[in-house]
DNA sequence: TGCATTATCTGCACACATGCAGATATTAGG
DNA sequence: CCTAATATCTGCATGTGTGCAGATAATGCA
């Protein structure tokens, strides 16, 4: 590996994980767990999910969602309904005004952010957004993958404790 | 607000989102807690803490620390040594080669990032590295900010408690 | 209609992180 | 030296997130 190629490394590290220090310090300050942050965020991003979806996509027992879903709900970040269609089912919103309680979290980010911003030309900028755009679902897949494995692992030592 | 702007915001936003839930993902696969991942960073970015001054910047008690350092060390992240010059004192200091295992739960992201980044050319991805080294302390900072009015916040609620 | 299946919820137990108060060890000042 | 101050640790209590097993409600199929 080339000292340059360290070096980018080196500085990917360090902003990735700055980055991700900052989110988990608001959610904290919305006060959200890990679990119910990843939860609203899977909510909102779907527009509405069942309980049983939710239970699937954060590896929970649907119990625990079941708790989990209570949590956010009465923090007022969710609300639930029946689904009209089959009312065995639970379909849990996201409620678009507490969103805003997050949005606020990430205010100071926001602003931060900006003013690194404000120091590149129009067309620079441009650049930067297209790079946003683009790297989040980047993320999202990264996320995903790192969770299915971490499943995996918890499952293979389940099965070694027999 | 223009449309620009809105669209601007929730790029910025969906972006932080991701990387975030990307870091607490990661954190998982470590097997670490959020308040252990920040604690494990904010060490080995200064090359080694205190007890005391890992207490002051995580906000917990000195013993709450105590003990967060005991899960550190039994997880083979951090060592103890007792500073030379004054035996009360604890430094924790990171343990270079644990590092590789949160190391490790970062490589998803690191190589689907790098797959985007390739996308671009030379001159582009000179610009994003310059942003990324400029946009790290920039979320530092803005950390350090919602963590300082979280704790106020927390101190407010608990003083009308009384 | 009746029975199996599915979706969610509830009761119970447990693990664990944290605060608080007091204990221990070390240093600093008179 | 003796005492006060400082740094960390320990015992105890508490709140909380989670799994598990069984309960409840709704659906689908024979």
């Amino acid at each position: 590996m080339s000292t340059a190629e360290q070096d980018q490394r080196a500085i990917f590290r360090d902003y990735i994980d700055a980055v991700g220090l900052q989110a988990m310090a608001g959610a904290e300050a919305a006060g959200l767990q890990a679990s119910e942050w990843y939860a609203l965020s899977r909510i909102s991003a779907a527009g509405g999910l069942t309980s049983g979806e939710l239970a699937a996509g954060t590896g929970l027992t649907t119990g625990a969602t079941t708790r989990l879903i209570d949590r956010l709900e009465r923090a007022g970040y969710v609300r639930r309904a029946t689904d009209p269609a089959d009312r065995r089912k639970v379909l849990v919103e996201a409620v678009p005004d507490a969103l805003g309680e997050v949005e606020a979290a990430v205010a100071p980010a926001r602003r931060r952010i900006g003013e690194v911003l404000g120091e590149y030309t129009p067309e620079q900028q441009a650049l930067l957004f297209d790079y946003f755009s683009r790297a989040a679902p980047a993320f999202r897949a990264a996320t995903e993958e790192i969770r299915a494995a971490t499943r995996k692992k918890a499952a293979t030592r389940k099965k070694k404790e027999r």
